[in-house]
Order: structure tokens, then sequence, then C-alpha cells
DNA sequence: CTGAAAGCGCTTACAG
DNA sequence: CTGAAAGCGCTTACAG
């Protein structure tokens, strides 16, 4: 009887029923493990589900119960480092509670802008959302509030929801003191973004993080050192080379993030720079290639934020917390030193 | 009407329905373009569900239907390049299709190991699967049977399932030419996979291949220049830095992969080599950061695999093509000369 | 061209 | 503790 539900089809609740000698109601919370089940037609139901191979119709259950058990989980892109981490990262957290992630990768086809959210990607289909790096605009905020969808938002804020994050303002900070520790007074930065990006918040925090920590230290911070870069290590590489090429070159060089500062590193490279000796070089991530190219840099926890973004938006949805923009939760950053980094060289 | 509809919440058919004076088996005709309604009812219908912004609930469109509009994508991981980059493909070419990607990472948090394909996972969850080199144990392979889903296999081949991949063969032979184009005899290859992996192709056949094309140039390869790799470029850093430390160096590397290839350019940086002119090094993939480092390589088309994968499973989803291991697309490779080869210097 | 009705496979009060 | 029945929101023959 199994063998022949198996190779015909699978078997639905009903022959789970039938075979049990129950009710179908009666084998749904059984095995849901609700409460009013006796021992004996529990075991007797889980058994016979076992023998048919029975696994819900998911498609059913979300019907009935209102639930889909799916997680859409939204980036702007997906194929840098940060996003192809910590996607990984939320969906081995949520399966480890019976969830699924949806996935939805903004980036469009034409260069610099991207999808928006809408309806049918997230209506009925989702139980939750988590948002990677994503500025919505006000039409989007207003969509999820009419969804009623809980929404955890990781790395830039969106408005009413909680964040998961580093502080941006912190990690740099931690990167440019490291830089004057060592001795170094003349820094260059790379990383300014252009004025049509402006809605994204980390770019400009991490900046004007850098023109702070310079200043209480007693440094000026030179309009010509402040590169700009749409943060691909092919735009710091570029514009570093730049830089580098001038006779008034800056010790050291911060860049906001990791990607940009391999960039800097090959300039570097190509104009026989030795680094750290000639030039240091910092960055902001911690890589998976870092370590590998002996850059210092400041170390974020991609997996925890991915996990704590998890676990907040599974309280909301199976013990019914409320989710709202007092959760902030920012995830500690440390510098790595390795080899990129050292005393300016007394000149 | 159409205000406190929206205000209140979503509508379903039969809000439409009521709303347009007709039967929900209209609007269901009129909304998905089916034959038989009249050009007036169709447009009265469009118009009030625009009105009430109705949205089908998948989920009910799902049971009714028996198909879910979702396609399941299995990675054994997600965080390195090709994977990333091509469910990022995968994702835009369905979704431009209507369909949408359910993600899973079968990398385990014990290291070295992955989790099965479970029935749980794929059953009514998912039209169909596409897999991402992912060699699949014979309990896997019956599971997708049992489950009578059309795959596709990306990379690593599935028994009776089409394939979309590159010829491994064609571009390691590609790779190792380039070399011995440019003059050069004594090459050591990086990437050899210890035995517990046997079971996943590409790095055999890479390594066959590269023996194979040195063979029928006259040149030998030497046991001790085959270096192993867990295709890391941390492990590719390792063994390079101790074959360059030897006195007996090769002139050049075929790494079997880009990752790797920023491993053994480091280690060249690091012992002082200066390449090409000390040593040329070539990869195969054009990973993202492939052109800041300077790196030759054998470029793949990610994107492009992830399209065809995308294709060839929807033709089977909504033409009901049949679909079987006779369908193999291998999708062309090419070099791509940057800096990291040359002739190699006269000794 | 359109509607009434059955059905997809579950869950959830409601009785008992 | 268990079952009968309604309901979730669609699609799909079947009539007309």
């Amino acid at each position: 009887m199994a063998e022949q539900a198996r190779s015909t089809r699978m078997s639905t609740i009903t022959d789970v029923a039938r075979e049990a000698g129950v009710s179908v109601a009666t084998v749904s919370r059984a095995l849901r493990g609700l409460d009013r089940v006796s021992a004996d037609t529990r075991e007797r139901v889980l058994k016979v589900a076992q023998e048919l191979d029975y696994v819900a119709s998911p498609t059913a259950t979300s019907l009935a119960s209102g639930r889909t058990q799916v997680v859409g989980v939204v980036a702007p892109f997906l194929t840098r480092w940060f996003f192809a981490s910590i996607v990984s990262a939320i969906e081995k957290s949520l399966r480890a509670r019976s969830h699924h992630v949806l996935l939805f990768d903004l980036e469009d086809d034409s260069y610099d802008s991207r999808l928006s959210l809408s309806q049918n990607m997230l209506w009925k289909r989702v139980d939750g959302v988590i948002t990677l790096n994503l500025p919505l605009d006000p039409d989007e905020v207003d969509l999820l509030d009419r969804l009623n969808l809980p929404v955890v938002a990781i790395g830039t804020p969106i408005v009413g929801r909680p964040l998961v994050a580093i502080d941006d303002a912190v990690a740099m900070r931690q990167a440019t003191e490291h830089l004057i520790d060592l001795g170094h007074q003349r820094i260059a930065y790379v990383g300014a973004v252009p004025d049509n990006v402006a809605h994204v918040l980390t770019p400009q925090t991490r900046l004007e993080s850098f023109r702070a920590t310079m200043r209480e230290h007693g440094l000026q911070d030179q309009q010509r050192w402040i590169l700009a870069s749409d943060w691909t290590a092919d735009s710091a590489l570029e514009h570093a080379t730049e830089l580098l090429s001038s006779n008034d070159r800056p010790s050291a060089i911060v860049a906001a993030s990791d990607e940009m500062a391999f960039g800097v590193l090959r300039a570097a490279a190509v104009l026989g720079l030795s680094v750290p000796d000639d030039l240091s070089v910092i960055g902001i991530d911690d890589h998976s290639l870092s370590a590998v190219m002996g850059l210092t840099t400041v170390r974020q926890d991609v997996q925890q934020q991915g996990v704590v973004a998890g676990e907040l938006l599974l309280e909301a949805l199976l013990e019914g917390r409320d989710l709202d923009e007092s959760q902030q939760v920012h995830v500690p950053t440390e510098v790595v030193m390795r080899t990129s980094t050292s005393a300016p060289r007394r000149s």
C-alpha cells in the first residue's frame, strides 16, 4: 500500500486519514503536534504518514492558515560579497526554523537603476521581508504598510522598521584612527559617491565620519584627497592611480570598503609603490579575499547580521512580537591588522 | 469604494466580481486573458480590478492550478563568485517571465559537508528546480524522479537531466595552450582536489585536460608541480608559496579558477617575484575582480549560463517541452589576456 | 460569452 | 479526545 502510493503519486492528508482510520482534522492536529490528540492516535497517524511518505502541501497549508513560511529577501544586487554572504546566512538561519527564502534581486539591466518592489512580488506570497541595504522610496514604504508585512532592514534603515547594521560612523572612525595611531597624517579617502545616490546612507556616513575623525585629531582632509568611486574595485583603481601618480602623495589611504581597497592595492602595485612602506591601505568589511591580500581592515560580522535579522523576523512571525523602529541592533566591528598598514616612512 | 477596499484590506476575486457585476469565473478568465470573454466585459473587469488594487492570491492560484510559479535554485554554497553571479542571472531571467526563485543554500555549518535535498523542501512548493554545480547522490535523484519535477543542471551533470555548462576540458586547454604558445615549458598547476570530493567532476576534468594538453605538446607535467587546493584563494596562496620558494621554480602557473589565481598572484608578490616577468599566471572564470588584478584568464559567461538554464526550464513549464539528458548546452569560453602572462624570460 | 458548482488540500472553530 | 463542516481564494470542466 505504502509502496503503491509511493510509486504512483505523493499522498494527501485524506490518504493518511483513511489509512489510519481517523478524520483529516485529527491527522492535521496529530501531525502538527497540537494538544487534544491521544497518544495512541497520534502514534498511529505518525506511522501511517511516514509509510505513505506524506508531506503536507505547503500551498494548501498556506491558503488555509494564511501563512506561507516564506520570507522575501530583497537586495539591490547580489554579486557583491556583502550581499551574497548575508543572503547565505539568512537562508540558513531561516531554514533551521522551517522557513524559506524567496529571493529578489532588484538590480536592473539598465545600469545604475533598480526595479521597484511591487505588490505582486509580495502579496500573499511571503510572511515577511528582509531588505538588504535598500533605501526604499515612499511608495514602497507605503506598499509595505498596506500589505501589513513585518519587515526587518539590514544596513540601510527603513522608517518605522527594525534595523540590523554595523555602526558606519564607528567603523570608519576605527579605520581612520588605526592609521592616525600608526603616525599617519597625510591620509586620503576613497568612496565618495555622486550626488544622485545621496539617498544611500552608508557612503555619506562613512565619509562624514572620516572627516570628523580627521578634524578631531587636528588633521586636515584635503578635498583633492577625497576620491570618488562607485564602490567598485575598478573605479577605486582608476582614481587611486591618478592620485598616486602625482608628486604630492598621501602616506595612507582609507577605502570605504574592502573591494575598493583591492583597487587601491592594485594601483600601488602597478605604480611600483610598496605597501605598506610607501603607502598604507585599510578597508572596511573583511571580504573573503582580504586575508589573502594581506589587507588590514575593519571587520564586520556579516553572518551575525543575517542571523539577528532572521531571528527578529521569526519572533514577529512565530511569537507575534511587534516590530518597530525602536529595535536597532548594531553589530560590533573591529580592526584586523594585516600587512597593508604600518607606520609611515620618515621623510 | 475603491478607496475603502484599499485602506482596509487587499481585495479578492469575489470583490472584483461583485463590483463588476459578473461571476468570479468570468473575472478569472478576463484577468488571465483567456478567450471566451467579450471585450466589454473584459474591459470592465480590468478597470474594477485596477481600482481595487486586485492581485490574485498566489497561494490560492497555486492550489487550484497546481503550479506555483516558483523555481527552486539549489546551490552547494552561495558566497563564491560563480554562485552569486549565476543566481542573480537566473533570478532576473525568471522574474521577467513571472516566476520566482526559492533559494536553497546547502552549505552546512559543519565544514566540508552539505545538506541533502529533502522532500519537504520541494514537494508542491516549486514547479521545477535548477541545480548549481551540485553532484546529487542516488537518493536525491530518486527524490527528484518521484516528485516528477523538471530539473536543469548547471555545471555538474545530473543523470537524465539537461545540462548547461562550459566545456571544462576545452577551457583548461585554452588556458594551458595560452601559456605554451607564449613559450612556456615549465608549467605548474593549482587545483588538484582531495579524493573525497572525487564526485565533483570539474576539478577532475580540468586537471586531466591540463595533463593531456601538456602531453600533446611534448611537455611533461611533474607531479610535484601539480598543487592541491580546496579551490579557495587561501589554500592556493599556501601551496603556491611553498612551490615558489624552492629553487626549481616553474615559469608559469595555471590555476583552475580565478580565485586560486589570486592566491598565486599574492604568493608571488609576497616572495618578491615579478608577474609576468618572473612568473606568468592564468586562471579560469573572469571573476569580477580579475580585471582589476590584471589577471589573464579564460572567461566563462556566467550570466548566459543562468539565462539559458532559465529558458530551458521555462520551456518545460510553460510549453510542456520534455527535458532530458540529450539537451547539453555548452557555453563558449575565450582567453582574455591581461598583464599576468607574457613570454618566459630567457634564462 | 457567461455562470453555478465542484474541487485543489489543508486548517479551524464548533459540537459532542 | 474526535469528527463534520465551513472556509481559505482561486481554476476548471460542464451547461447553457
